[in-house]
DNA sequence: AATCTATTTAGCAATTTAGACAATTAACTA
DNA sequence: TAGTTAATTGTCTAAATTGCTAAATAGATT
């Protein structure tokens, strides 16, 4: 379950360009955990594994990429897992599922007319 | 229909502590258009209309709070409707509709396996 | 062991952001 | 018209953010 401070966590590192850019690419690009086979071969962005390979598709340094995705990954957006000596990057779907949650929740509480008592801490 | 720079400006607006508790109090505390007879009296938030009223809530000077509330707006996140001296305040859910039916469509797309091609610009 | 590949960390500069207070504008009220 | 209320704008400062290059680390490969 996503607090406050994790949602705002996500916000923030949606809310800058070439983050949100990244993150873009990751889910419907379909960057995958491996090289996929399951993919068409000219589909560059389907074969997209690592930092590297990601960081290929923005005019950015490298570094600069790296620690866009840490930001992500610390904001449970994406998944960075090591092996070997490289890092295979996944869509973290729940944390999707959940943001998704909220916004349906708050739409339909609001159309219901739902008002909650004042709470400056959750 | 919101393009990615909307979105990213939304998720910029929300990724801040402040801004998102104004945000979280103006929609899930019922913030309404103006004084709202059909809410209890002893609910001050669903008396609250207008900038004076929201920075009572917080702890920050009067003009810090009406830049938040500017960013809102400009994000297209809240209404601000001027009558008379007042400022009246409102969500604005065809946004939230939006953002929600966004984070929608990227779960129901990742788990049908829909791949796009590459594309930064959109 | 030496080298190559993948990634992160350190440290720097430029820019942006978030807060403050004072001054201003706009509109009401006495 | 003078004073009051509601909100914004100007300007400043401190802190955070975003980019960079160079150096370091970790794990292959030769």
């Amino acid at each position: 379950m996503l607090d406050m401070h994790d949602k705002i966590k996500i916000f923030k590192a949606l809310g800058n360009e070439t983050r949100f850019m990244i993150f873009k690419n990751i889910f419907t690009g379909g960057y995958a955990c491996s090289i996929d086979d399951t993919k068409p071969k000219d589909d560059i962005i389907a074969q997209a594994t690592c930092v590297t390979s990601i960081a290929e598709h923005f005019d950015f340094a490298l570094p600069t990429i790296s620690r866009h995705l840490k930001e992500l990954k610390d904001a449970k957006i994406i998944t960075m897992t090591k092996s070997k000596n490289k890092i295979y990057i996944k869509p973290n779907i729940e944390t999707m599922k959940e943001i998704a949650g909220c916004f349906k929740t708050l739409v339909e509480d609001y159309e219901k007319g739902v008002v909650y008592q004042y709470d400056n801490t959750k």
